[in-house]
Formats: C-alpha cells, structure tokens, sequence
RNA sequence: GCGGGCGUGGUGAAAUUGGUAAACACAGCGGACUUAAAAUCCGCCGGCCGUUAAGGCCUUGCCGGUUCAAGUCCGGCCGUCCGCACCA
C-alpha cells in the first residue's frame, strides 16, 4: 500500500530548504559565467490587504516560466516587490485612523507571507516598496534630471478634477467621464500642474510597437488607437475684413481631407478656443454659449445624444482657392484639446460637419464622387460620404482620386505659405501632479524671488512627515504645519514646497529596473538584465502602466542614465485572463458567499440561516458579489501545488477560469495519483539494467515525446496543453506499473524526467518525489532533461486512409515508406476495397506520414 | 460609429504549416473492492439509425465558395464579449 503526500508538512519544508540554500537568488552579471538571462516579472501587487485568487494565477504562471528558464540554465532574476503608493491607503487612514504607512507595511507583511506559502521562486533579496524613502528618493532624482532635461515642466491646464477624491486625475483615468476610483463625475479645473512631455515620443512609441513581436497584437493596437496618428494639413484661413487682433495672421486649422476643401462651408472654433474666449470678453451671449456647451457632460450617452450647437461669430475668412468666404462658428463639437482647436466644415463628407449645416442652413456641396455615381445626379442627403472617389467641383483638384488630391491640395497650400502637412496626435502630456498625501513628494520648492526651484541633491529625498491628519478632506502635506516651509536653496528666504505628490503611475514606470539595478542601484547591472524577457499581468494595465513604462525607458535612456538602446521595457507581453467563480443570492437579495453554502438535498441553501440560495451568473471574482475565494483556505485545505496547478489547468492562460470547488478537488487527487506512481518504483529501480525490449522502448518513447510537448507548450505559454500533456504522460505510467521487471529503468528514467516536468507547476510535490526516487539535490535546481531524438520518431505511423474524404480505414506504416508501397497497402485494404467496389479510382492523394485519399467516381 | 477578439459535446477545452474533430480534465452513469461508506481502481460517456453487433448517416453559430480534403482559407450574415469614441 502507497502512503499519501501530504503538502502540508511538505511544503513549508521544501519553502524552508529553498530559503536557507538561496537558490532563486539572481547573479550579478560577473557570476552569471556563459548562462543566457532571463528576465521574468510579474506586475507587482498593490498591498491592498490579502492576496487574491488573481494573484495565485498571475504569479504562477510568472513561475513555471522563471522556474522553467532556470532549469533550461539561464541566469534567472524574477524579483518581487509592492506597488505601495496610492488611495485606498488614504482612504483606510480616514476609516480607522491609522497612518497609511501603518496600514500598508502591515498588508505587505501579511500579503508577503501568502507569497512565500505559494513557493514562487522569487529572488528576496530584492523586494522594494515604492512607499520607502529609498525608492521615492530615487524617483524624486529621476523627477529632477527629467525636469533638467525638458522632459517635465508645468503649466497651467484644464484638469480633470475628481471631487470626491479631491485630486486630479490624468485622461487615462477619466473612465466614461467618472473618476476611475471613486466613480464620481469628473470636473474640469484650471490649476498649475506638472507634466511629463511624453508627446515628445509620441512616434516612436507608435512606430516601435511593431518590434514589439512578443506582445499581443490587442495590447499594441489598443495602444496604437490610443497614440492615434493622423496625417494632415494644418494651415489658416485668413479673415475677410476687419480681423481680432490677436488673430491677425488668420485661424489655424487642422484637416486629415484636405482633398474637400472645395466642400467648405463654415469654420467652426471650440467654445475653448482662445479666440472664442476672446471674443466672449466683448459679448455676452458667446459667454451664454460657452456656459450651455460646459453643461453637456462628458459622458459616452451624452456624447451621443448630444445636439450639435453653434453660435455665429458674424466674422469671415477667405478660402484659400476660390473667391468667396466663409462664415465663422462656435460649436461644441470641436475640441480644444486636439489639433488646433478650430476646423473647417465640409458637411458632403463629415457627418458631424453634415448634422450641423443641416442645423443651421449652412451650404452642402458634394466634391468627392462615389464610384459609379453620376455627378449630376449625385446628392447627399443626411448621410455624409467619407469613402474613397474622385474628385470635382474642385478646380485644379478634378478628376484625382482622393489620396492623390490630398498631397495636391498639401502642395497648393504649402506653396500659397498658407500652411503645411504635419502629423497629430491623439496622445497628451502626462500631468502627474496629485493633490494627496501618500504618494512621493515633487522635490520642488517655490520661492517668490526664485521662482521654481529643484531641490538641492544633497537634501534628497524629500521624506513624507509621519504627522499628518485625515479629518478633513484634501491634501494633508498642504495643511501640515511645518512641512512645506522651507528655506529657498538659492536666496535663502521664506519659501514653500510643492506639497502635490507625483501619480502613483509614475512609481511603477520603472520599478522593473529599480529591481535590475540590484542593491546598489547599479543601472549598468539593470543594463544587463532589461529589457524584462517575459512580462505577465492583466490586460487593464494595456494603455496606461505600458505606455507609461516604455516613455520612462525612453526618458531615462535620452537622459544617459540607462543603456537600453531600444527604449522598450518588456520584451515580452502576456496577458492572463482572470478568475471567475459562480454568484449566489439569497431570496432576500443578498449576495451569498461561496463559504457560507451548504448542499442539502441537491439544493444550495445558506448554512447559517438555512434559506434557499439561487445560483447566479459566472462572473469576475469581486469582493461586492462576494464569489471570491480565499487563497490561504485553499492552501490550506490543499496545498500551494493544488492552488498552482488547477489554475494552470483546463483554460488557456489568456482566457478567464472559472474556480470550482469540484476542480480544486481533482487537483487534489491528481497530486495523490502522482505522488502514488513515484511511491510505487521498487526501491533500487535506478541500478537496473536497461532493457531493450519493445514494451521499455515504447515506454521511454511516451516519456521521451511527453518532454518535448511539454517543453513546446510553455515555450508558446499554452501551459494547460502541458497540463494535458502532463495527465496523459502519468496515465501512460500508471499502466507501465502492471508491466514486467523489464520496465522498471524504464519508469524510472520516465519520472525522473516527469518530476522535472512538474516543477514548474508543482514545485513542492517535485522535490518530494524527486527525493522519494532516490535523485540527489533539488530539483528545482535540477537542469531539464535533454530528449533523445531517436525516441521521438516511431517505427511504425498509423495513417488514416479517406474514400473522397471520408475516413474509411487506418494502416500501419513506417514514417518513411514509400509512397507507391503505402498507396498499394491502403487499396489492399479490405476496408476500403469494400468501399471501391464497382467504383473506378479517379486519384490517389498520399500525403506521406499524414493520410491516404482515394478519389472515385 | 470605429477597431479587435470569440462562437467546437452536459462543462472547461484540444486539434498552432489545410490532413483521423472532440486529446486531457470536470460532471454524470455503470462496475470492482468493502458489512457499509469514503478513498482507490476499471469501464462507458456528441447526435441519429441499427434489438445486440458489424456498420452507416449527421455534427465545430448560420449561408455560400475554394480544395482530393475545411473547425482551420475566402465572401456574406447572426450572436456575444472587449477597447476607443464629437480626435476633424
């Protein structure tokens, strides 16, 4: 009788070995000798309280990779660390009255021992927290070479501003025009602000996502669109009499259709735009306007539903080409914030240009023809025309097709020096200033007489003072009594520091060479280690944390601080699906949690109330519908290697899984049944002779094959492919048991291989059976196993044999036989003869070691 | 509106150069062992026809096409999920 493999006195003592032979620990490139590096992170956890089942996922598969490239003999460094800054610590100071310092080391320590009971192969020694003074000082000296270099600066803006946070927030984070955080409508407020000049690599940012091959295609055209490129012409129209004086050159515009500008038929300025504003100083009515326009929010149904509205400023501009103006507009449509603030309408072939002038009657002329239209007959009516055509109705534009009259009417207009082609985009400078407390300090100090000043390096960093209070709303550093009065480092007077702390963003921009960079903050180490050869995360972080990274990298590098030619980050991007799990409702309405059901007569009730219970939808699991599982209950109940391996199984990693209690439990009887095969070798097995007999080769064949699929799946990271591959690999084992004596070296060349294999899913059940066989050291440090090539190809192949392509029959073939031999076996089949019968054989198609069709009549 | 993904048994899925559709697992059913249960082991498990069997027909959201051969390629629909969105 086999004993059973209990993971809980297991795993804390494999962890315990782990530790004390400091396995996992990085080499510093002088140590690393030939071994390739491996880079592989995971997006660090915020420390929010406990550690989720989303995090198990993420952090397993990081490790099956990190564990996998250590065994293949690369030189590892998969470091983790905490992702510190930020609200919710804020906000749990306000709830109880803690120091949000308190509160977040406190989650650390508690989320760093959930880690450490999953087993990842993590190198410690490099933990950071962006909260400790360590880290923000380094962020503040990186803040200050960027600000030298031109790559920060402040201006005044119109901001996002979130009134119940009480901060500002970036674009990116203005989610349906409600605060990503708090949900609440997010106003716009004029306030100075520190930003990151990030449209400074605005194209290489796009352009350099196509070297990015290892990324998912989603991920790079999510953050294309967000770039958002477009080819144009800028160029003004001059006014038709008197013109504003600030305006005297005229007004700029910005057109991707340059090729329509025969269509005009009004210009139209944002209720922002400087001239509008101007103009609103003299008239009350555009003030009256501008007041309407503010009132439609900024919402996806407002957008939608929202009228197109203008106002008539009674001033004209010349076209460019012919002699007539044009009428100038205020409309809500047009936004300040992308181009120059002002268009032209050419409402044939703009829909929003269309809806407008049937507004306000304004002119509608067709200039592009739809293939096979009739100019004279062709009209529009209130759908606009945007597709290709040729051009008329356009002088010196006629007849060309719509690309080509785009570059003319480029050239006509560069060469009438009245504007010229530029490229916009979508893509704005980064405003990183926060009105809040726990994030890291601007190291900048404002003097009267000084002006902006740095704060002098030798006075770096610029700590956060423990002494802050949270009973009332707002910036604590702002209220504090002595915090932001200082001494100005030129002049010496009375001066204030900048009591906004940067975006928590801003922190996790360059954790990862924080990490690389080693105890000494060494950014020739970091050099060595980055790019991260393999990124893992989920897909929420698409836009913001990776277009964020890959400018710092950018910056840093511009800056000389960091020698990574290619700007870019992560080599590799994948990103996980997440972990869903059924929802449970009480008759009253309540969300049920998974813990608190009981079966009782094949109908869930609630065990502490004894009501019936609904189930409800599968869905992500969320602390509101209450479906979340514990990991700790779950290590507990079953181990690390259960929580590991179920959430590897079954679902591609990209896709979501579903967490079932039922799933949990074949995880667990899975470990028994393995464990049980290695219990089962004879003691000794390894001195065996081996044999040659055709049962031990077909066995090693099943090991020798399993290992190269295995291998071929977490290479193209399709790890429950190698879960799969896993299960049948261990069934075949399983029958090899009944064998006789002849196997015996066979099963156990196989498990070992088999326990290297699991190590990167199981790594405490490996060690165990890696020992149980009689195998010296660890395995998790053990190298994987090489296959013989000679055992991956079979003497004999079974080749399926089609009658006009449906499967009739199956011969046995060599892999290499010939192909007049393998069509003569397949017509001599009796299968296939009875399906010839009478019929005369049109073709024959051998695809050698793939299938046989015969084509009849 | 624009861009993208997905759609295969009761369920999660596999089939990754166009070549045996449903590997592997979960659930279910049947059996062995047991006084009994649990655990474990063995077997069955897409649909229809066929008493059993042999076998046959159908089947990868729908319709059509290319091909000796289509889950896979092409065209057109339907459904669903995600991202972006008054971006000129």
């Amino acid at each position: 009788m086999t004993s059973r493999y209990n993971p809980q006195e297991a795993e804390p003592h494999w962890q315990s070995v782990w530790t004390e032979q400091d396995i996992f620990r990085a080499l510093p490139p002088s140590e690393a000798g030939g071994a390739p590096k491996a880079y592989i992170l995971e997006m660090f956890p915020y420390p929010s309280g406990k550690a989720h089942m989303g995090h198990v996922r993420n952090y397993s598969m990081g490790d099956v990779v990190a564990r996998y490239k250590k065994a293949k003999g690369h030189n590892v460094l998969h470091p983790m660390g905490w992702d510190a800054f930020g609200m919710p610590a804020e906000n749990a100071a306000m709830e109880r009255g803690t120091h949000p310092g308190e509160w977040t080391y406190g989650n650390i320590d508690h989320m760093r021992g959930q880690l450490k009971q999953l087993g990842l192969s993590i190198d410690w020694s490099r933990e950071l927290a962006t909260c400790n003074a360590d880290y923000y000082g380094l962020q503040q000296r990186l803040f200050l070479k960027f600000l030298e270099e031109g790559l920060a600066y402040r201006k005044s803006a119109k901001v996002n501003w979130d009134p119940v946070d009480m901060t500002v927030l970036a674009n990116e984070q203005v989610i349906d025009g409600k605060g990503w955080r708090s949900g609440a409508d997010v106003e716009q407020r004029e306030l100075t602000q520190w930003f990151f000049r990030i449209t400074d690599y605005a194209e290489s940012l796009l352009d350099d996502l196509k070297t990015l091959d290892r990324w998912p295609e989603k991920v790079r055209l999510m953050q294309e669109n967000w770039i958002g490129r477009s080819e144009g012409l800028q160029m003004r129209f001059e006014f038709d009499g008197d013109a504003p004086k600030s305006h005297e050159y005229g007004i700029e515009i910005f057109t991707t259709r340059p090729d329509t500008l025969f269509g005009a038929s009004f210009i139209a300025l944002s209720p922002d735009h400087p001239l509008t504003l101007e103009l609103a100083e003299t008239a009350a009515e555009i003030d009256t306007f501008r007041a309407e326009c503010a009132k439609i929010g900024t919402t996806e149904e407002a957008i939608e539903t929202a009228e197109k509205l203008g106002f008539d400023t009674g001033l004209r501009v010349r076209h460019p080409f012919e002699d007539r103006t044009l009428p100038v507009w205020i409309a809500n449509f047009v936004l300040m914030g992308y181009g120059t603030g002002a268009i032209f309408g050419c409402p044939a072939h703009d829909q929003r240009d269309l809806d407008f002038a049937r507004k306000y009657d304004l002119s509608v002329t067709p200039v592009v023809l739809p293939e096979g239209e009739s100019k004279h007959h062709y009209a529009i009516e209130n759908e606009a025309y945007t597709g290709p055509g040729r051009i008329y109705n356009s002088d010196f534009l006629d007849n060309l097709q719509k690309d080509a009259a785009i570059l003319a009417a480029i050239a006509r207009v560069e060469e009438m020096d009245l504007g010229r082609g530029t490229t916009e985009y979508r893509l704005r400078d980064w405003g990183v200033s926060r009105q809040r407390y726990w994030g890291c300090p601007i190291p900048i100090i404002k003097c009267e007489t000084c002006g902006i000043v740095p704060v002098p390096e030798a006075d770096l960093p610029v700590v956060l003072p423990d002494d802050v209070s949270f009973d009332v709303p707002g910036n604590p550093l702002d209220r504090h009594p002595t915090w932001k009065h200082v001494k100005c480092p030129i002049c010496g007077d009375d001066a204030i520091r900048e009591t906004d702390t940067l975006d928590t963003f801003v922190d996790s921009s360059w954790y990862f060479a924080r990490f690389a960079a080693g105890e000494h903050n060494d950014m020739s180490e970091a050099a060595y280690w980055l790019p991260v050869d393999q990124y893992v995360g989920g897909i929420e972080h698409a836009i913001l944390h990776l277009l964020y990274s890959r400018f710092f990298m950018r910056g840093m590098r511009d800056c000389g601080l960091l020698d990574l030619p290619s700007g870019e980050p992560f080599a590799g991007l994948f990103t996980q699906g997440m972990i869903t799990h059924e929802t449970y409702k009480s008759s009253d309405g309540r969300w049920v949690a998974p813990d608190e059901l009981e079966e009782r007569d094949g109908s869930l009730i609630e065990a502490a109330t004894g009501e019936p219970v609904s189930r409800g939808a599968i869905e992500k699991m969320s602390k509101s519908k209450r479906n979340t599982v514990d990991p700790t209950a779950i290590i507990e109940q079953f181990g690390a290697d259960v929580a590991r391996w179920f959430v590897l199984s079954d679902s591609p990693p990209e896709r979501d899984v579903e967490w079932t209690q039922a799933g949990a439990e074949g995880a667990a009887r899975f470990v028994q049944r393995a464990w049980a095969l290695f219990d089962a070798l004879p003691e000794g097995a390894e001195t065996t002779e081996t044999s040659d007999s055709e049962a031990a080769t077909d066995l090693r064949r099943t090991s020798h094959k399993s290992l190269a699929a295995i291998e071929k799946a977490i290479d193209e990271f399709r790890f429950n492919s190698a879960v799969a591959t896993i299960y049948e690999w261990v069934n075949r084992l399983k029958k090899a048991e009944s064998g006789g004596d002849d196997l015996v070296h066979a099963r156990h060349e196989g498990l070992a291989m088999l326990a290297v294999c699991l190590t990167p899913f199981m790594p405490h059940l490996a060690e165990s059976c890696w020992q149980r066989i009689g195998q010296t050291g660890l395995v998790s440090t053990a190298q994987w196993p090489t296959t013989d090539p000679a055992l991956l190809i079979e003497d004999l192949i079974t080749l399926p044999i089609q009658v006009n392509g449906k499967r009739r029959s199956e011969i046995k073939v060599a892999p290499d036989a010939p192909k007049p031999d393998v069509e003569a076996m397949a017509m001599a089949d009796p299968a296939v003869q009875s399906q010839l019968d009478g019929k005369s054989v049109k073709k024959v198609i051998v695809v050698p070691g793939r299938i046989v069709n015969i084509v009849v009549a």
